[in-house]
DNA sequence: TATATTTCGGATAAAATTGTCTTAAATAGG
DNA sequence: CCTATTTAAGACAATTTTATCCGAAATATA
């Protein structure tokens, strides 16, 4: 469904949301650990986030990333999903072609419409900090 | 959503389908024409979906394409998805965790939980028969 | 100021996906 | 039987995605 990179860069933003609802600043090497990801690859997709204003980086002794506090509950998993791969997952045609529309429709466009609306229903109201509620109670996991 | 072969793919059973119920057996080229696709990797993708005895090719002139017509009711896009793509993306872990379940769940397992069951519904419910209904009368399209 | 730590940015590499080409095998029809 | 046509299969190439590495820039702290 979506890119590893894009995998990576939600639970990624929800680690850092969750560390950021308790003071604390996290870098690099905590993430990819506490998502099991790859380091360098997690860092270049850091900074796409970055770049986006999604999350802050500071850099130096004691720097790394933080979401803001007040922004946890308004960053939404849509904005995570098009800083990295774009929209056309859930705003795209379902067999690729590139001027599908009402009008002109592929043949599953009404099939995939349920499905596409669902999903963009579900990423454009779900925020980060509902889904970092789990993780401290060891509900949820963001590895494995 | 899905990978650019496997969009390919299904378009071209739509086609092949289509084709099937008017009696016509068709080519790789006519085919990649059809649905504004490379012909030889569209040919790749063909053979796919015959090793899958999803369609039926005979070789030779007048050779070709062809779907069973008692088996085009039958075959679901869920059949084709999985021929090509597997079915990760309909019973996958939206955040690409591979242990994930009930019992360890990721943070937007519940969420994705919703969208997935719904794209499973549609893609197991969905016949390649109803998605040629459209196409003679020119109300839906395979191309572009 | 000097040093250690951390992110940033660019180059590079590996792997997967997408796409092409060529030859072999099958087969219909003359 | 011969030829033309079509799919099958494998090698190869291009592109994109995934991943690594290194030097530069920023910065906290001693």
């Amino acid at each position: 469904m979506f890119s590893k990179a894009c995998e990576y860069g939600i639970r990624a933003s929800i680690y850092i949301a969750e560390q950021s609802m308790v003071g604390k600043r996290v870098n690099q090497k905590e993430i990819s650990k506490a998502i099991d990801s790859p380091e360098a690859f997690t860092a270049k997709i850091l900074q796409q986030l970055t770049k986006n204003n999604l999350i802050n980086s500071e850099k130096g002794p004691s720097g790394g990333f933080t979401m803001e506090t007040h922004a946890i509950d308004k960053i939404k998993l849509s904005n995570i999903v098009s800083a990295i791969d774009g929209d056309e997952v859930y705003k795209g045609c379902g067999l690729g072609l590139k001027k599908c529309n009402e009008k002109k429709p592929c043949p599953a466009h009404d099939k995939f419409k349920i499905v596409r609306d669902e999903l963009k229903k579900m990423l454009e109201t779900t925020t980060i900090k509902e889904l970092t509620f789990g993780l401290k109670d060891g509900f949820t996991f963001l590895k494995r």
